[in-house]
DNA sequence: AACATTTTCAACCGCAGGAGT
DNA sequence: GACTCCTGCGGTTGAAAATGT
């Protein structure tokens, strides 16, 4: 396949070859280039002024999803696939809109994700990743073993700095948390107040400064969302219902990082779609 | 080691909507 | 209102990388 077109302008050839494919350095370079010295935007003026032999779509699309310099890369946090998935569990394929809520990540980014990894989920377990039945599915199930992640991440990233010998018992502890038979029909607040019931987050708090007294729900939640300090409270209101939100406002939890690789095996094993199926049947 | 299969993700395409004329 | 151009969005593709046999 030629990396080259005959551009048509106005349904006419113009003559002019204009690329495709893969990106190059060079043209990298000429493009972070330009826009660093007249900004993004207008793309089309941009493809013929910078000397790139390329579409103003395509520009675009290298630099929004790629060269932009607040641009994330690598595997998505938990904390983030909980917001994918809740997200995408009230506005569907609006990947720009979801991808507003992750920052540094792409529509590009999201959708792929989606499809690679959700996608491929739902039809390991017969259902069309759109049903209803899978969005109780991913509550009841997807939500509860993200959030033991995320406990997970924090408490052992805490322990590695502190007390590193603990690490091995501690590990096995935090597996025997249950959330199997959770009630797929409540909310994700309220899932998160169940799962809340089962997590020990006294554990945390070398972790977590938490002001005045709040249940644990509210602590979950603000471990959750601890990493989005940008977010808004529309969103907040959206992802978590009102609820919660008042107690959140003040309450302070220290940054998680997850420089680790802690969320490569995130996905469900056979077991697991083995008891997702069968709740599937029963519901 | 060689080949086949699967997964990932960057990039393309068509379409819709907004702005300008 | 009609037309053109530009931008942004969501769906799709296909090459490269990873994994399995």
């Amino acid at each position: 396949m030629s990396n080259i077109t005959k551009k048509k302008c106005n349904g006419n050839e113009e003559g002019a070859e204009q690329r495709k494919g893969p990106w190059t350095l060079e043209e990298d370079t000429l493009l972070t280039n330009y826009i660093s010295h007249n900004g993004e935007g207008r793309w089309n003026l941009l493809a013929k002024s910078s000397g790139l032999k390329r579409a103003g779509k395509s520009c675009r699309l290298r630099w929004l999803n790629y060269l932009k310099p607040d641009i994330k890369r690598g595997n998505l946090t938990p904390q983030e696939q909980l917001l994918i998935l809740e997200l995408h569990s009230k506005w569907g394929n609006r990947w720009s809109k979801i991808s507003k809520y992750l920052p540094g990540r792409t529509d590009n980014d999201i959708k792929n994700y989606w499809r690679t990894r959700v996608q491929k989920q739902a039809r390991q377990l017969n259902i069309d990743s759109n049903s209803h039945k899978f969005i109780e599915v991913v509550r009841s199930f997807w939500f509860p073993r993200l959030i033991n992640e995320i406990k997970d991440n924090s408490y052992t990233n805490n322990i590695k700095a502190n007390a590193p010998d603990l690490l091995g018992p501690i590990l096995r502890d935090s597996k025997d948390l249950g959330f199997n038979n959770m009630d797929c029909s409540t909310s994700m607040s309220e899932d998160l107040k169940k799962t809340s019931q089962f997590m020990d987050f006294s554990d945390l708090e070398t972790t977590m400064s938490l002001e005045g007294s709040r249940g644990g729900s509210s602590q979950c939640v603000s471990e959750v969302y601890s990493s989005f300090p940008c977010l808004e409270e529309e969103y907040m209101v959206a992802v978590m219902g009102s609820s919660d939100i008042s107690a959140l406002h003040d309450c302070h939890v220290a940054d998680s990082k997850y420089e680790d690789d802690v969320t490569q095996d995130l996905m469900w094993n056979m077991d697991d779609i083995w008891q997702f199926n069968e709740y599937a049947h029963f519901n």
